[in-house]
DNA sequence: GACATTGCTATTTTT
DNA sequence: TAGCAATGTC
């Protein structure tokens, strides 16, 4: 057997099997811990600590849910615990494992934890992402599943690249089926841990006629040629070597005595299943992921009560938690179902509301004390979140309510345009009132959202940063760069061969490339390889074949001086020997000089690790970019990228159906789509310390046309005792044809109307009502079922699903060229073209627009 | 190989 | 509308 775990430096340096609250042994740090908490009764990583954080935290033994709630504590308490289970000698720190999802929270894992015990943290080397851990069991053990312990980990652009050549290779035509959907598809299924022989029938007939299946085959028989994984592999192949080598197994389980997973509502199908096999103690039986759809994610869009209903699941049916023995393992789970937001992804909710099931006798222990939010804040986001049925039910409450405290505010604006000024002028006032930019956020639903804030911000010079979008390690010119290390590293790596073979432009164009990939393919060589071979044939013209040995013997040099020299040097070396930093230094474009100091930033970036090698294994996994926290500056970002973070003042734009809730979560994930946007909202409104400004909108422009939009359904969902309806007293919403760019409503200081009651919210209530009188239910053709709740409150009405008037073709228009036609928006005009339903009109005060003809009137 | 033209699509995003 | 990607033209 390969896996010898005793050459292992994590496996082979600590005795084993821990002895329990041994004091001798184990790293110093744990011992003095150990030897600190007897002569202690309550160690002080204790203090302060509430009582359920504490039971979360001492509950050591056993399986355990933690349902931590926004704000309550959770970092702390899964910190606090591996920090306790380490001082008290129950484990050596490489006998925990510790999961999370991003980079990010793994480094402040690894950060608190190193705050409680010092160094010994250094010993964890299984607290990562489960992407991380995956390839570090992989690297061990690569040759039980057909790799080699070098392999390379592509990422999504690779995974394209290489899709495209599959369909090419097998003629089908990319145009019809676009290798990025296919890759999305794969995706999914590896998401749901389905190997090629696994995925559902109709699954794999719905691409490229029914050759699904083959397609993926060949994707994965491609990927163990070139001796790469994709981010799915990661998870996946660890799975198949558990399932095929229980010895490999054996050896994991009794190497962690303790596992914690961080976001536990937001693990997928494959991730659930490769936790269940490693925290399964009691030999396991034969496994295999269930065939056919996914569970949970209701495929008819029923809604889920409970745990209860829920359909047999993956591991209950194939890796039950057989003779009770499942009870030995010290599984932690924390996490949040009101804060899954990633069913999108593969996401699987059903994990956390089943973790009672799979593991039985599981302790269950509520965080609910929220140390974030003002109680006006906690008491929106509950009642909002209330109206969500597939859900565990916490209810977070604060202990410092006070009545000063702002109440939720929503406010109205014409369009989007003056919801920017609007939040702009907010923002100055806060300013001027000495809080921090540092403090506040736009959380928007879309991306495409973000652009009239920054607008905005622009003109009135105010600082801001966008946080997400772009990272570092995505530019065109670092993935350039990358790939000349990576075929460095690893000859065999031909899609990082294609994409720098002819950059800088070298005379090998398509025709070259073409015959070297042929000549390599037939020959089951790498490309690297197969040039070399060419420069010997006649195959290729003079030019290219000369081209080529340069090239040739440019790597093998690189090659030879990997060992013995400087990775940083190298690295600058191959950049410049390539004709690569001069290519850039040639180009004439704006942007050249930006790219030649990340090039340089990249090179830099590499010195603090010991090889090229390990520098693009990091980069594979953490692909991280570098961000600027000095500058005092307004944070923009999705309500996604939100989570986890919290700010004093939290803005909430475009509360409008179609937007917010997004009219495709509505149309593709019918009920449970509704309760992730509802969920989202709750995490916008939950990251608010004391402020939260929710807007809407009448007018969106939306694709290049003006749509008319109706308040969100979640604006009636928040509780009138904790919410403040303000509308701007310069908006001329509603109110036609006035001058919008009047004096800052702050300029008056006219007292906001607190309830549902002004003239603004009940137009809105009425525009509603006109929009909303037909279509009635969504494409997936199941209605929104009245959402009821009692005590206090609007009634919450029925909103279908297509709310926002559909921008089809097909429907001829009423209007014609020359018509004479009234705007809400624009005013009165003239129709100037008409395309299906979309009028072109000249407006008298306007000018031209393009408008849906569902919104004007004959004048 | 550089540049213009056309066509298409249009959430959320980590690893 | 706008931004991108994939063609077409010289």
């Amino acid at each position: 057997m390969m896996n010898r775990f005793d050459d292992m430096p994590f496996f082979g340096d600590e005795p084993e099997p821990a002895p329990q609250r041994a004091v001798s042994g184990g790293s110093i740090a744990a011992r003095a811990m150990a030897q600190r908490d007897a002569a202690r009764a309550a160690p002080d990583y204790l203090d302060g600590l509430n009582p359920e954080q504490r039971e979360a935290v001492e509950t050591t033994e056993g399986p355990v849910l933690v349902l931590a709630g926004a704000g309550t504590g959770k970092t702390r308490v899964l910190t606090t615990r591996i920090a306790h289970i380490l001082a008290t000698g129950r484990a050596y720190p490489s006998q925990i494992l510790a999961v999370t999802f991003t980079n990010k929270a793994a480094r402040e894992m690894k950060e608190r934890i190193g705050m409680l015990v010092g160094g010994a943290v250094e010993g964890m080397p299984w607290l990562g992402t489960f992407h991380s851990i995956g390839v570090k069991m992989l690297r061990r053990n690569a040759e039980l599943v057909g790799l080699k312990s070098d392999f390379t980990i592509l990422d999504t652009d690779d995974v394209i690249r290489l899709i495209k050549q599959i369909l090419q290779a097998e003629s089908v035509d990319d145009k019809r089926w676009p290798a990025k959907q296919f890759a999305a598809m794969i995706d999914g299924w590896k998401n749901k841990g389905l190997d090629p022989a696994q995925i559902p029938e109709g699954d794999a007939r719905a691409f490229a006629n029914g050759k699904g299946r083959e397609l993926y085959i060949a994707y994965q028989n491609r990927l163990l040629t070139l001796n790469a994984c994709d981010f799915g592999d990661l998870l996946l192949h660890p799975i198949r070597m558990f399932k095929k080598h229980p010895d490999v197994l054996k050896e994991y389980h009794e190497r962690f005595r303790y596992i914690l997973v961080d976001e536990y509502q937001d693990t997928n199908t494959a991730q659930y299943m490769w936790l269940r096999l490693l925290a399964q103690r009691s030999s396991p039986r034969s496994f295999s992921p269930r065939e056919g759809g996914m569970p949970g994610r209701a495929e008819g869009g029923a809604p889920r009560r409970n745990a209860s209903d829920l359909p047999p699941s993956v591991a209950s049916g194939d890796i039950s938690p057989s003779r009770g023995e499942i009870n030995k393992v010290n599984i932690c789970c924390v996490g949040d179902d009101d804060q899954s937001i990633y069913g999108w992804r593969g996401a699987e909710v059903d994990n956390i509301l089943r973790f009672e099931k799979d593991f039985p006798g599981a302790k269950v222990i509520k965080l609910e004390r929220n140390y974030r939010s003002t109680g006006h804040i906690l008491g929106a986001a509950g009642h909002l979140i209330a109206h969500n049925e597939g859900r565990l039910g916490k209810t977070l409450f604060t202990e410092r309510f006070d009545p000063e405290h702002d109440k939720v505010q929503v406010h109205a604006a014409w369009d989007s345009e003056e919801e920017a000024r609007a939040v702009g002028e907010e923002i100055e006032q806060l300013q001027r009132a000495k809080h921090k930019l540092n403090d506040m956020a736009i959380l928007v639903r879309a991306s495409f959202q973000m652009r009239e804030f920054e607008d905005r911000f622009v003109t009135l010079g105010l600082n801001y940063r966008v946080v997400g979008g772009p990272r570092f390690y995505e530019r065109l010119e670092i993935r350039d760069a990358m790939a000349y290390f990576r075929l460095v590293c690893q000859p065999a790596d031909d899609l990082a061969f294609e994409r720098i073979i002819n950059t800088p432009k070298r005379g090998l164009g398509d025709t070259s490339v073409r015959a070297l990939h042929d000549y390599a393919r037939a020959r089951d060589i790498p490309m690297l390889a197969a040039a070399a071979d060419m420069i010997e044939t006649e195959e290729l013209k003079a030019a290219a074949r000369k081209s080529l040995f340069n090239v040739v013997t440019d790597f093998r040099r690189w090659q030879s001086l990997l060992e013995n020299t400087p990775h940083t040097e190298l690295a600058e070396q191959i950049l410049d020997e390539s004709g690569y930093t001069a290519m850039w230094q040639n180009d004439k474009s704006a942007e050249a000089p930006g790219r030649l100091e990340n090039l340089k930033e990249l090179v830099r970036s590499m010195e603090q690790f010991e090889s090229l090698r390990s520098f693009l294994e990091h980069v594979a996994l953490v692909m991280d970019a570098e961000k600027n926290e000095d500058m005092d500056a307004v944070n923009i970002m999705t309500l996604h990228s939100a989570k986890g973070l919290e700010f004093e003042t939290v803005f909430l734009p475009g509360w409008e159906e179609g937007l917010f809730p997004h009219q495709r979560s509505l149309d593709e994930g019918g009920r449970s789509g509704l309760e992730e946007e509802r969920r989202l909202a709750y995490v916008g409104l939950t990251r608010a310390k004391r402020r939260a400004h929710i807007w809407f909108v009448s007018n969106r422009r939306i694709h290049g046309l003006w749509q008319s939009t109706i308040p969100s359904r979640f604006l009636e969902e928040l509780p009138l005792e904790h919410v403040e309806v303000s509308e701007s007293q310069n908006s001329n919403y509603g109110g036609y044809g006035r001058n919008p760019y009047g004096q800052s409503r702050f300029d008056k200081q006219e007292p906001f109307q607190n309830t549902y009651s002004t003239p603004g919210w009940k137009r809105a209530q009425a525009n509603r009502t006109d929009a909303t009188r037909d279509n009635w239910g969504s494409r997936s053709g199941h209605q929104v079922e009245r959402i009821g709740y009692g005590e206090s409150g609007p009634r919450a009405k029925t909103i279908p699903g297509e709310l926002v008037a559909k921008s089809t073709v097909d429907v001829p228009s009423q209007f014609s060229v020359g018509d004479r036609v009234f705007h809400l928006k624009f005013g009165n005009g003239n129709v100037s073209a008409v395309e299906g339903n979309k009028l072109t009109v000249d407006f008298d005060r306007a000018g031209q627009k393009r408008v849906l003809d569902g919104f004007v009137e004959r004048a």
